[in-house]
DNA sequence: TACATTTGCAACCGAACGGCTTCATAATAC
DNA sequence: GTATTATGAAGCCGTTCGGTTGCAAATGTA
């Protein structure tokens, strides 16, 4: 089974879930007012989410409130920049490279 | 079937072959050289993140180039700038949402 | 023309996904 | 003590995913 913060923010309903979760920390029944799926499914998601550690639960008695972490947010940051490295520096290059390829497929 | 960035990303074997082809446009046979699977894997990987937009298919004779469409990168960094926004703001008021949230949920 | 190369498409298959329903458990209310 | 509420876990089910193989089309070469 495959578990990273990638495939988790690849459903949309758990990237509305963030965004809700976001603004305040939030219970599942709660959470659910806001979908048009059943309660256990969004837990199914809070799960999932939890264990990307991009939600954090947090007992209140018999309610469980949500809270986004957003640091792990940051991981997805982090992977965009090493695009923002590479494209720097291929703009800087781009017609050595270009000659480059067409040499070595000729 | 949904096809949007965020599911692009989600597969392991879609990210690396981002991140190879931002350094430099490639043909799908030298794509394949970089994994362990077939090249008609490869194309069908291909084919998912050209129709997000994410690479580009530039023809040359009988070789097909795909290249890095960088501007496309950039919705997702546009997605996680609305949690930038909010977190911000909710650092703010994090004391009063707790209040709130305590009073609505009694 | 005949043949090799590069690529995409279709069909198939097992695993994972995202809903659902049902049930169990723990905390609160009566 | 009993009923209610909030939640999670387990199992089912149809669909999607990501791999495979086989084949056809288009281009380049002998």
């Amino acid at each position: 089974m495959r578990r990273d913060i990638f495939q988790a923010i690849a459903d949309p309903t758990r990237r509305a879930i963030l965004v809700l979760v976001a603004v305040q920390a939030m219970t599942p029944n709660a959470i659910a007012e806001h979908f048009d799926i059943r309660r256990q499914s969004i837990s199914k998601h809070l799960r999932i989410l939890s264990e990307c550690d991009l939600l954090v639960p947090r007992q209140e008695g018999r309610e469980i409130f949500y809270e986004l972490k957003i640091d792990k947010m940051k991981e997805i940051d982090a992977w965009l920049d090493q695009f923002r490295k590479i494209m720097e520096d291929s703009f800087k290059q781009l017609d050595d490279v270009l000659f480059t390829l067409k040499n070595k497929n000729k």
